[in-house]
DNA sequence: GAGTGGTCTAGACCACAAA
DNA sequence: TTGTGGTCTAGACCACTCC
């Protein structure tokens, strides 16, 4: 049995769920494995179950971990790269969604410029990544996207060959450098398409574009990518609810 | 003591919330009042505490109740008029966000168009208040809307003189016509300005313009009002979380 | 001090999944 | 059959608000 880390003036199933959320920061614990069941959890620490259940509670409402009853609770695994194409409606002709292909055009180290920075919380003029990509569908361009990482950690990822990138780079981060994107905010504008965009998009200049800026975020909450990502504005609708 | 209604295989906790809920439905709770206190509801429904608290949390899950420890627990004020807002950014010179003021150019009663009735969820051609409105900012237009109510439970509504409706119509629709609004969907498009809303905007026709459809409802998840409201694209900004 | 919600205990029994 | 989470009980004590 052991005891709960942390200030003793935290409500213990804080600390507990702190615990947990460590253990998928260190990754411990990676999306999709399977948390200590309650059970387990109430013995080793020795509490109740209803406060290992309000730990857990925590958590699935901070939408790190997931329930299932009967099977247990897992890692739940952060899918949200089709979130950003939730915003645009690129449907085959089935009427499914898809996700489009996507080409990189350029991949450089360079300084970051002052704005990419301060949303990755690094210091004036690090080393960056950057690159240009644009997503198509069905043979048409609909997304260009500039994009930014700090250099020291994504070195391996600079080095790689073209080839061995696919469509969806936060695998990739994953797995070659360690970096897993939990969560991201993401600021939406609308300006008219320069003519390098437009030339891109194969629009007229001067036609409304969104814009969408992204800073992709770890569970630990730091910065790992900034992003921004334009796209013809008559393709686009987004919903929400309000309260 | 008195039993709970509703469906014997749905769990306790389930059932207070409806009957909870129920009761700001049908008004009997207002915004802003307190609900029973837990410790009244457990003895009014033979219940354990923790029964009574789940049921409460899944109606502050809702956003229908808010707590306050010492103090109670409290039907939230839905105040989103604000949140229309949110996507617009007019501060003034305190760098403080403004309410705009609100002038009605228009309001006719006349056949819901199809869509309004879809989105209404009433028959095809049913009678209904149209309105068009400007909104404007340190007399600068900057938001034009058109609105639709159905006329018969809004027909109080139809005669009040102008003078009389302020920059906020839910707070009227409560008191003239005991309609209460909770939630809001909204759906988001960018297009090019028209004559018309150029006109109204003071814009070019042709630039971009934000277009956003609210439906409004009640806490019976029943439509109350459809809205079209139209910005100026350039003074737009929109931000998320994703996951 | 009285009343409210917040935390925590120590179980019981049920529903569901997988072997 | 075993292990998981889901529901529910019946309290205790604490923190906070208001009178």
């Amino acid at each position: 049995m052991h005891a709960l880390a942390g200030d003793e003036r935290i409500p213990i199933y804080q600390r507990l769920a702190d615990t947990l959320r460590q253990s998928v920061i260190t990754g411990a614990l990676k999306p999709g494995d399977r948390a200590p069941s309650e059970n387990f959890l109430s013995d080793e620490y020795g509490l109740a179950p209803g406060t290992v259940r309000k730990a857990l509670d925590v958590l699935v409402g901070e939408g790190v971990f997931e329930r299932f009853q009967g099977k247990g609770t897992f890692v739940r695994r952060p899918s949200f790269d089709a979130s950003l194409f939730r915003f645009f409606r690129f449907r085959g002709p089935d009427g499914e969604f898809r996700v489009p292909e996507s080409r990189i055009l350029r991949r450089e180290i360079e300084p970051m410029p002052g704005h990419v920075c301060v949303a990755l919380e690094v210091s004036k003029g690090t080393p960056g990544i950057s690159m240009s990509r644009l997503r198509m569908h069905e043979g048409t361009p609909v997304v260009a996207e500039e994009i930014w990482l700090e250099h020291a950690p994504f070195a391996k990822f600079a080095d790689m060959p073209a080839e061995e990138i696919g469509a969806l780079l936060y695998p990739v981060y994953d797995r070659e450098c360690g970096r897993l994107v939990a969560r991201a905010e993401e600021t939406m504008t609308v300006e008219a398409a320069s003519r390098e965009i437009a030339r891109l998009l194969r629009i007229d200049a001067g036609a409304p574009v969104i814009v969408i800026d992204r800073i992709a975020k770890g569970y630990d909450n730091k910065p790992i990518e900034w992003r921004r990502s334009r796209g013809r504005a008559d393709q686009f609708t987004y919903q929400t609810e309000i309260r």
